[in-house]
DNA sequence: ACGCGCATTGACAGCGCTGTCAACAGCCAT
DNA sequence: ATGGCTGTTGACAGCGCTGTCAATGCGCGT
């Protein structure tokens, strides 16, 4: 294996200083134009590429960004992460993952994790940003985290969708669809994003004057067999909805399989909606209606915002911007993405 | 932030070098273990945890698993990731993301992600793991790296389920169950798999002596789009398979979408059988007939099969076992996934 | 011409750890 | 006792980079 070219080799190269290669890799200013491009020349004739163990050791920083998740889905995890990687791709940033183990002292887990591995930024995604004992800790330890697809403790920046927006949508796409009867299946309880689909279903029931049928209000664990458990329950009952909205895609993708073999028709006996738009959202028969979230586009913008707050250089102008700005937030549209399942009742 | 503690702390407190410590973080021999044993109490009354970084640098590992791919699956990736993780917590390693990109000079993309991050293993899917030129390039800089359900290339290790074996006992399955007009899905060329696959419909259709249709037999891309398609293509035909063999669930997916739309019944016109039980093939509605791959557990064999190469200290006995044994390959048992999709016709 | 400020560059000291090698103790056979 | 072992420990020199600070050169106002 030929050995890697290193610093000294390009500042050699180049006629100056290791210090000075480290400027132009860094992109820090006051550096003359014509030493930059020498400098650049020589680090591309040696392929040279700075190694992130070293530039950590010295700089303080490790160059990686931390995704913390627990039980997240799978096409949320894969999505997100795809965004994460394309923001770090420019920065030359590399991602690291940590699962949340399901023991009981799971924070002590993760806050070790954070400590050995050292992450420049930590994307929190949900229940973990709604855990509020985490983000203190995180916070007096001074690790810098964004949390994606929930707004969050409140504690830090976040990047999310407005979810009781998007659930009136939804609710209100059902209503006008014809639907009166209609069935809610709220998510657990760590997941603040539960509470605030289920006000969206609520706002839009009574808009439309409504009620509210608290029967039909029932709670799933964001899984597909918690989806079958719920739809076993609300399809028994001697008065059933005909509409159910589940809060998650898994969900209700259990209460479809559910019908089926309870011999139901989707969307004529029972329509259904959903929310996240996972792949199998669309691969379902019938498709099934639900609320896109742009997930990859969430992990790309939370993660450049960890970036900027993490910034090598601090730039000149404005010193006392120490902390990132309390307000941070971030709000991305959602889509509704309408398919067979909740088209109006024949 | 109370800045964390340092290796000096520990030797301090435990009245001993610091080399001694890194004899103890590092499960090195010759440690009295009356010193070990203090040392280890140190260590834990500080809480202290090692930077990755600075050993990274010392010692010219990363303590950093790769892991490669390009457009895997979403639960393929999320399962391997779980078991690479599984892995990695009990030595302390990290994992790192190397997404391919689309781009046309991928493999030098790769290449200079391997020289920057500079993994002590990577773990290569398919199709990369299939991909020479890929390989042969890892090879020349010497970095280790194992192929994950795939039996690679060959000039590597590999850790894999015996495609043949399992596409010909599904295939059995389909003709025990009464089907002979049965139809294969192949997938895309760079995938080894595909062929091996295919292989295993037509050795259990030879076995039953059924002619195997060339017109039944069309290739797609591994994705639910292309299973669509090639439904249309197949049950188009004035003469029609009653049985279709996908040779991974996301095509299976597609076919039987596109055969709902047409409104043919699963499995009474039609049975579909998939291949790697995807959490969709339980999902759907009827359940999809698939093999099971262990990919959890075969991550984390590829990765302790990695972390063993590279183990640390080496084993005084044996001076001329630098590489690994050329035929480290590990085989894993799959599992026939049987569900309503390939019921006896009626 | 002189002094000042700013832009540009380099010398140097580590960051926290590991590899090397040397030091030393304890034990055996001679 | 002598030499040669093996087992245990520590001193020390970096790994490849960045932060700090000092040195240099240049343009400007007076």
């Amino acid at each position: 294996m030929a050995s890697a070219a290193t610093i000294n080799d390009v500042a050699k190269m180049a006629g100056v200083s290791i210090k000075t290669v480290s400027r132009v890799v860094n992109r820090e200013p006051n550096v003359r134009q014509h030493t930059r491009d020498t400098v650049l020349k020589a680090i591309d004739a040696l392929n040279y590429k700075p190694s992130m163990a070293a530039r950590g050791l010295a700089g303080g920083r490790s160059f990686l960004i931390g995704l913390m998740f627990d039980n997240a889905s799978d096409s949320f995890l894969v999505d997100l992460q795809r965004g994460i990687l394309r923001a770090c791709r420019e920065r030359h940033y590399g991602l690291a993952l940590c699962p949340a183990s399901r023991a009981a002292d799971r924070t002590a887990d993760l806050m070790e994790w954070v400590k050995s591995t050292q992450p420049d930024g930590i994307v929190l995604t949900p229940p973990l940003s709604d855990d509020r004992t985490l983000v203190e800790q995180l916070l007096q330890i001074g690790v810098k985290f964004v949390s994606v697809s929930s707004a969050g403790t409140g504690l830090g920046p976040a990047v999310y969708i407005d979810e009781t927006h998007a659930a009136r949508a939804m609710a209100e796409h059902l209503i006008e669809a014809g639907y009166r009867d209609i069935g809610f299946v709220r998510g657990p309880a760590e997941h603040a994003c539960s509470e605030l689909r289920y006000q969206g279903f609520v706002e839009a029931m009574q808009s439309a004057g409504i009620q509210v049928n608290p029967d039909w209000v029932v709670t799933g664990a964001f899984d597909f067999d918690s989806g079958v458990e719920v739809a076993k329950k609300l399809l028994a009952q001697s008065s059933r909805p005909n509409a159910i909205f589940a809060s998650n895609d898994d969900m209700a993708a259990g209460i479809m399989h559910e019908a089926y073999r309870i011999g139901m028709k989707i969307p004529a006996d029972l329509a259904v909606a959903g929310f996240d738009d996972t792949p199998m959202s669309r691969q379902f028969w019938p498709g099934l209606s639900t609320v896109r979230q742009p997930i990859e586009q969430i992990g790309q913008q939370a993660t450049e915002l960890l970036m900027r707050t993490v910034s090598p250089v601090s730039l000149a102008t404005n010193d006392e911007n120490k902390n990132p700005s309390p307000d941070s937030n971030m709000i991305l549209p959602y889509d509704l993405v309408l398919r067979p399942s909740t088209e109006p009742a024949a």
